[in-house]
DNA sequence: AACTGTGAAGGTTTTCACAGCG
DNA sequence: CGCTGTGAAAACCTTCACAGTT
């Protein structure tokens, strides 16, 4: 029994953790631009950020720089491909094989980043079996099966709104621990599971907050 | 000449104009499903927040709710729109007709939120006066005068990531003051453009964090 | 009785500033 | 000398808790 106000174990911030990919973009891109070192001070030029901001997100891993020196651009960025946990690949499945489905499934970005789509569901019998890129359509009751031969563990939601929270909580039911929800809603899900929103129309309407006299 | 440190008048904090749109958002269903009246604790419910973060986030813009009894849902949806600016509808401009490009045009969540792509640009040629949807792909030396004609303030960038900065240079050249981008870079901005970053694989690069034995 | 609006408290994140290392 | 890593300070954001209104 303390008597201080318990304090769990100080975790790294979720906002630090949003940025580590954003290193990684950047570093991705020096390493092929053949740059071998960078401080934080250049980094923060390239992002927009401090450097003291940049020290102190790293900080919370480990102690990845050179004093005097700055990082090793390939050791910082295989560093943080680690933490991140995409050192190496991960399968998904999507849900919805229509409009949208059609151009997340055609989408180049997701492959040489080591998210790779095995499989696409549809409601729609009329969809089964068709091929979408390399991937066929399956019917949504081949789901549970699939997940479980390929041990997906990511579902990209791709459906409807009305269809989003049922689609997610079914996922959620066969095992599915991240998601990457497309549909224009608020999803609930349990703390277990990682969710994260592709919504490009709350972007613009919060842009245009500051588009506008009020926003200044 | 004050003794206390100078503190600019204080503004909105950005996360509260990022959470406002959610708002719209859940106003918007409950009012197509006939609810009139509801309290910050059901919108927390909805939107698993606080109810006390919800009282906090539109106390910063006026007094909209009744005690006892909680938010006019009508009255409040149409208050935050006008906040936000999307009380009347905005002109948009999409660079890049490629794959992305056009997945953008066909999306038909825009125009019901009042975002209307009214225009398309590709550097290649051979794409100009080609019809997507019901918008004719241009050359981009039409750019400035379509802008400027239509008084369009929002440019969609869909161009690989190696012409991306270039192209939003140019939109704000020519009196862009919103960019909407999806191409996979950290681009640089004047502080009198706001934009924002549509990108799925950073989403999942974050998300994985939290699906590793690391992130918990 | 049921809720809002809001100062104040509490908690979190950013920035500062400098010791210490290469 | 130039830079990192990091406690400490400052800034920022969330939650509490309750006076006040319907």
């Amino acid at each position: 029994m303390s008597i201080e106000p318990f304090n769990k174990y100080t975790e790294v911030p979720e906002v630090v953790i949003l940025r580590l990919p954003l290193y990684v973009r950047v570093l991705t891109k020096l390493d092929e631009d053949r740059e071998t070192v960078i401080s934080s001070y250049q980094l923060g030029q390239l992002l927009q950020m401090t450097p003291a901001q940049i020290r102190k997100d790293l900080s919370y891993f480990g102690r990845f720089g050179k004093q005097g020196r700055g990082y090793n651009v390939l050791f910082l960025l295989e560093e943080l491909k680690r933490i991140l946990g995409i050192d190496h690949g991960w399968k998904a499945c999507l849900i919805g094989a229509g409009g949208l489905g059609r151009a997340i499934l055609n989408y180049p970005g997701f492959s040489p980043e080591g998210f790779e789509i095995v499989s696409a569901f549809d409601v729609d019998e009329y969809k089964n079996g068709m091929l979408i890129g390399s991937v066929r359509v399956q019917s949504m009751k081949d789901l549970p099966i699939i997940i479980s031969q390929h041990s997906i563990k990511i579902g990209i939601v791709a459906v409807p709104a009305s269809q989003a929270q049922n689609v997610i909580d079914h996922l959620i039911k066969h095992g599915i621990t991240g998601i990457l929800n497309y549909a224009p809603i608020a999803p609930i899900v349990p703390k277990t599971v990682t969710i994260r929103n592709v919504d490009p129309v709350l972007s613009l309407q919060s842009m245009t907050f500051y588009m506008t006299e009020r926003g200044k």
